[in-house]
Formats: structure tokens, C-alpha cells, sequence
DNA sequence: AAAAAAC
């Protein structure tokens, strides 16, 4: 029904084909070239001219920032005194590669060991623990916040760190053992000195965040005897080896998700995290594993009886491959030669090279829960030495769809009980059900809240059009036309358009490449492949306009989305809330433009309330509809969310945190958890709070 | 009601 109306649409001038073929040549078309001449369709004058306004601003704030002009706004300007710095520290830091060459010198000659045996982490290289060789690092301080585990949690101190020859105490962090010949378990260098497709994409996305707003980032723990934070990464005593990964991503500060959950986590306790992905969340649960992995304190790795069977020390879930594959690539620059080996395992891709990379060892696995599921059946996998338990998007994957799986993996097979692994949860939003379930997962945990980096800012300039189903191509048009004529040249900035259905993915795809429009799709019913070429073809701007289901709506961190279009709103204000959160990003603005119609009036409340606490400007007609619609928006499980859910077990305490509140309702929200007149306990639909 | 997640 739904899909009629797209389908029988307004431009009877653009016949539909057979989707398969039309697909493939509108592909081709796209591939080959910008944006074909629109054929003669009048748009509202007033649209065309309040777009172009909004383009104009946005649009060039993108392009001056990659050709290193100026521009004159406060966000902007941050941006760029972040990036000069990052430049500065990464050409201060040119000894970084010399070593890593000098590493990769002595590689083959130093490692002799046969090379299908895999050497756990704990036996690899390592000088003394208490001896880290730090020559560019400023002083450790000590015991920021390892206590917890540093060896005694899982088994003595390791004093056999040293049983490997050939490396100097001070080079010890170098390649893992058990790589000659041929090249084969080489690692690849994962910060570009291979050609990439984009590199200029990429290195700037991770040093662009507004590291000068954090002093105003809210900030909310709760838990027993919660470590401090820290400001810098020197002051955390990660390894020589992660220290220099960081330096090469060019992370210059902890960021504040960072800042307050590496202390947490390398202090051995367990965390449910309420943060946005952007803001180094990857980053945040990452480096304690690597670290801890690295400082072993792991008794003796099994031997591999059964052969076959793998055992990782720390998993990750995620709920979309796309996301396991990111994080898996972000892991591999952090364990860039510390030893400590990363594998992804999701569904839709062949097993055979999956259990390949498995056999090859494997200390954290990256996963989606179905693959990891058959993993498990087939013994595969054993999760019986796991030590970290990390779930990203938890609310996702303890939502309906998932619960069940997440359970069988968590407490149906061998992985070890709370209390005896280390569990970090990581969500936006945490509502009150959702952490009920996740407490099951975590003993003695530390609850924290981190507001939105930047958000005081008005990173992302929101806005309603009232638009029906018949029209909404057209509109579309519009906007995608005026994107184009200021001077974007289709290029790089890109356009991601969120549809409910996936029919109405591949229908509005094809629609737009028929129409000349560079486009790919993503969605749940594409093949493997032809999801990831799709990603690969927006992110490097070859097909700049990504129509998309919620496949793509949560965790995707892809630099330079200019515009987010709900060209059908979702029935949940979280979805929505996470879908305007793939553009403006790491410090940038962004615009998401939704079309809003009869069909989402249930949306109509939260939706303004949002907008009005993002100090949006709110169409006088979306708020008679809000006005109208009693509990719009309202999905199962959003109850109690605010400020990304505060910590259940305080939910008792009916009061506000008493001298936080002003902190939440402080300007330094930028709306989305600002200012929320809604009150302990109390829960309106639109309060959602965090962007991821 | 839809989407996601194994073969």
C-alpha cells in the first residue's frame, strides 16, 4: 500500500523498468558522471530559495574546510585549530613511523617461530609490565585507575613475558610471532600508507571533534567508588604501542566518553555507557581492552584441543555488519602492532575465509550475533576465555529482535558470569526496561551519561517540510537540485535519504538514477557485497546520494553526510534522533531535512519537542498536529529516557541529581537533552538523548 | 508495521 503510493508516484514521465535492469543501468549511468540536467519541473519558488540559503551556508562550510579556507564561524574556526594541531602533532611525530619501519625491519628475521602455531598476546614480545618502554611518552602516572585487574584479577603478574628473543626490552611492542613466509600474516599497515580509494575522506574524521567544548559537556556517573577521569592520554598508561596508534590517528585529547570510561575500564569494572558514536566511542572500549590484553594476566592460553577451536579473550557485538565492520577496521588501527589480533565475523559474507582468520588466533572478535551464534554451534568459537564483553548500540541489541540471541551468547554457552569477565555496555539511549535487562549482564557496574560533543553548538540545522507521498520525489528533487547548484558540484557532500521500507529503497534508487541522480542503496534485502560496494561508493563520493533503511541509521560514522532526508519519517523519535546523527559530525554541520505528512502524525509531538529543544525553528503547523496527538512517538521502549536514560537504580530517588540538573539543562545541550521540562520518572515521548 | 540478524 505504502509502497504503491511511492510506486505509482508523481512523474508518470519516468516509466519504471524491470528493477534488476534498471538498477544495473541507472548504476552505470551513475557511475559514470554528475547529475544530468533537470527536465523542466517547477519547484516552489519559496522552497528553492530558503534551500538555497540553508545549501549556500552548510555546503560551503564542508568545501572551504577541505580546501583549508576559512570560514567565519565559532564551530568552524574550533575545527580548524583542532586540525592545525593534529597536522602539527602528526609532523612532530615523524620518529612514529621511522620506529614502526624500524619494527618492521627486524620482523621476518626476528620471528621464527612455526607459523601456524599462534602465540597468545601474553607471550609475545613483552618486556616486564612494570618496565613499559615509554621513550616518547610522557610519564605514566601510576595507577591511573588499573588497580582493578593489572595481574592479580585473572591470575598472577606474568614474568614470561620475556621468552621471546630478538627484540631489544626496548622495542618489545613489536610484531606478534608467528608470521614468516610469504607475507601472509603480515599486518597491514591500517593507516593508509596503502593506497586507499579515499584517503582524503578519511584522514581528517577522527581529529575534526570540538575538543574546546568539552569543558561544557555534561557529564553523569553513578556507581560505587567511580575513578576519576582523566584530560589527557598521557596520563593513562596504555603501552608504548597504543600510544603511538593514537598519535597516528591523530587523537590529540581523550575525548569526553573517553576521558571518564578508559579510567573505568581499565580499573576492571563494569559500565553501561550512554554516548555517541563520533565521539570516540569505538576508541573508549577499545583501548582498555587492547591494554589489558597486552598486559596479559591471562593464565595459560588452552592448548587448542579439538584443534580447531578458537578462544578470544574479548568480544564486541553489534547489531548491523556494517557496524561490526567499522568497528573491526577502527580496532585495527589500535592494535596496529601491539600483538593483540582482531577478527570480524557477520553473516552475508562466505565462513570459509571468517574461519580462516579465526584459525590464525584471535584475541577480540568483532561480531554480529547471528554469525557468532553458528560460530558457536560448530565449536568454532568457544567463549570460555573471555574477558570483555562489549555491546555497542546495547539498546538495540537488547531490543525485541535481538534479546533472545544476545542471551544465548552471553548466558547459554561458556562465556565466564558477570563479575568473572568485564562487561561494557554502550548505547545512546538507556531507558529504564533496557537497563533492567542489562543489569543482568553486569556486576557492580558504573552508570555513565556524556552529553553530545559540540552539541551546544547548531551543528545540525533540522527541519519539517510538509510534504505528501505523491510528492515527496519531487521534493526530493528540489533538494537534491539545490544542493547542486551551490557549487557542490555533486561532489563529497553527501546526501543520505533514510526510506521505511526496503521496496521503497530499491524503488526510489532506481527512480533517481533513472533521473541522473548519483545514487546507491542500502538495505537489508542486498547482497552482502552489494551493500558494502554501496557504503564504498557513498563514503568515497562516487555515488554521493545514499538511500537507506535503518540499516544505516545507527553507529555508521561516514565523514562529510552534508544532509540527512527522512523522506519517510520513522515511527520512533530514537530512530529519528539517530538517524539526524549521521551528519553533523566530528564538528561539522550538517542538515537533515524530513517530510513529514498525515501518515506521522504520531510523530508529530515528539518530533517538535525535539526540534524546539534543539532550538529548531518549529512549523506553526507541525505544532497544532503535535498539539492535537496526545502520546505521539511514543515507542516500547523509550519510556524514561532522558539524558540517554539516567541510571536506573537511582530511579528511587525521584529528584534530579540535585545540582546536576542545571548541568543537564544547561545550554550546553544543544536541545536534545536540554532544557526537558520532563520531570523524574515522568516520560514524553520526544526526550531521547543522546545522538547514537 | 518495518528493519535487522546465520545457513
Amino acid at each position: 500500500m505504502v509502497s504503491n503510493r511511492h510506486a505509482s508516484g508523481v512523474r508518470k514521465e519516468f516509466p519504471r523498468i524491470a528493477k534488476s535492469t534498471a538498477t544495473r543501468l541507472g548504476l552505470a549511468r551513475c557511475l559514470q558522471g554528475g547529475y544530468r540536467e533537470r527536465e523542466s519541473v517547477g519547484p516552489p519558488s519559496c522552497t528553492r530559495v530558503f534551500l538555497d540559503r540553508i545549501f549556500s551556508t552548510v555546503l560551503a562550510s564542508h568545501f572551504f574546510l577541505s580546501s583549508g579556507a576559512r570560514v567565519s564561524s565559532p564551530g568552524i574556526e574550533l575545527f580548524h585549530r583542532v586540525m592545525r594541531a593534529s597536522w602539527a602533532d602528526l609532523a612532530a611525530n615523524p620518529a612514529a613511523e621511522n620506529v614502526a619501519a624500524g619494527f618492521s625491519a627486524s620482523y621476518g628475521g626476528a620471528s621464527g617461530n612455526s607459523r601456524s602455531s599462534y602465540v597468545p598476546p601474553h607471550l609475545r614480545n613483552r618486556p616486564a609490565a612494570s618496565d613499559p618502554p615509554a621513550p616518547t611518552n610522557a610519564g605514566p602516572v601510576a595507577g591511573a585507575g588499573q588497580g582493578g585487574y593489572g595481574g592479580s584479577r585473572w591470575g598472577g603478574p606474568r614474568d614470561d613475558y620475556n621468552n621471546r628473543s630478538g627484540y631489544g626490552g626496548r622495542g618489545g611492542w613489536g610484531p606478534r610471532g608467528g608470521s614468516w613466509g610469504g607475507g601472509r600474516d603480515r599486518e597491514v599497515n591500517p593507516f593508509g600508507d596503502d593506497v586507499d580509494a579515499e584517503p582524503s575522506f578519511t584522514e581528517q574524521e577522527n581529529s575534526g571533534i570540538n575538543f574546546d567544548a568539552y569543558e561544557d559537556i555534561p557529564v553523569e556517573t553513578s556507581g560505587q567508588n567511580v575513578p576519576p577521569p582523566v584530560n589527557t592520554f598521557a596520563e593513562i598508561d596504555l603501552g608504548e604501542a597504543l600510544n603511538t596508534n593514537i598519535r597516528r590517528c591523530r587523537y590529540v585529547k581523550p575525548t569526553p566518553v573517553q576521558r571518564h570510561s578508559i579510567p573505568i575500564s581499565l580499573a576492571g569494572r563494569d559500565l553501561m555507557a550512554c554516548a555517541q558514536t563520533g565521539s570516540g566511542k569505538t576508541a573508549a572500549f577499545c583501548f582498555p581492552i587492547i591494554s589489558g590484553i597486552m598486559r596479559g594476566g591471562q593464565p595459560v592460553q588452552r592448548p587448542m584441543r579439538g584443534a580447531r577451536t578458537v578462544h578470544p579473550l574479548a568480544l564486541i557485538l553489534s547489531p548491523t555488519r556494517e557496524l561490526s565492520m567499522q568497528i573491526h577496521e577502527e580496532a585495527k588501527k589500535f592494535a596496529y602492532q601491539t600483538g593483540v589480533r582482531v577478527v570480524v565475523a557477520y553473516g552475508g559474507a562466505p565462513i570459509n575465509q571468517q574461519l580462516r582468520e579465526l584459525e590464525r588466533g584471535v584475541d577480540i572478535l568483532v561480531a554480529t550475533p547471528g554469525r557468532l551464534v553458528d560460530l558457536l554451534e560448530r565449536a568454532r568459537v568457544s567463549l570460555q576465555m573471555i574477558r570483555y564483553l562489549t555491546l555497542d548500540e546495547a539498546d538495540r541489541m537488547l531490543d525485541m529482535g535481538f534479546e533472545p540471541q544476545i542471551r544465548k551468547i552471553v548466558e547459554q554457552m561458556d562465556m565466564p558470569p558477570p563479575g568473572d569477565r568485564q562487561t561494557m555496555l554502550f548505547s545512546a539511549t538507556f531507558p529504564k526496561e533496557i537497563q533492567r535487562l542489562a543489569s543482568d549482564f553486569l556486576s557492580n557496574y558504573i552508570f555513565l551519561a556524556v552529553g553530545r560533543v559540540g552539541s551546544s553548538t547548531d551543528l545540525i540545522v533540522q527541519r519539517v517540510e510538509f510534504v505528501y507521498d505523491a510528492d515527496k520525489r519531487s521534493y526530493l528533487m528540489d533538494l537534491l537540485h539545490a544542493q547542486r547548484e551551490n557549487g557542490t558540484h555533486g561532489k563529497q557532500a553527501l546526501t543520505l535519504v533514510f526510506v521505511e521500507t526496503k521496496k521503497g529503497a530499491d524503488s526510489l534508487e532506481n527512480w533517481l538514477c533513472t533521473n541522473g541522480f548519483p545514487a546507491t542503496s542500502i538495505h537489508g534485502d542486498r547482497s552482502q557485497q552489494e551493500r558494502e560496494l554501496a557504503l564504498r561508493s557513498f563514503k568515497s563520493g562516487r555515488t554521493p546520494i545514499l538511500v537507506a533503511t535503518d540499516v544505516a541509521a545507527r553507529g555508521l560514522d561516514i565523514p562529510h553526510v552534508a544532509h540527512v532526508i527522512n523522506f519517510d519519517l520513522p515511527n520512533d523519535i530514537d530512530d529519528y534522533v539517530h538517524r539526524i546523527g549521521r551528519t553533523g559530525r566530528a564538528g561539522k554541520t550538517g542538515v537533515a531535512t524530513a517530510f513529514f505528512n498525515e501518515n506521522n502524525v504520531s510523530l508529530a509531538r515528539s518530533l517538535s519537542e525535539l526540534m524546539q529543544e534543539a532550538n529548531q525553528e518549529v512549523p506553526a503547523w507541525l505544532l497544532r498536529y503535535a498539539a492535537r496527538s496526545s502520546y505521539g512517538g511514543r515507542n516500547r521502549r523509550s519510556g524514561g529516557g532522558r539524558f540517554g536514560g539516567r541510571d536506573f537504580r537511582r530511579e528511587g530517588s525521584f529528584n534530579r541529581v540535585s545540582g546536576g540538573a542545571d548541568h543537564y539543562s544547561g545550554g550546553g545541550y544543544g536541545g536534545v537533552y536540554a532544557g526537558n521540562g520532563y520531570g523524574g520518572g515522568g516520560y514524553k515521548a520526544g526526550v531521547t538523548s543522546a545522538w547514537d
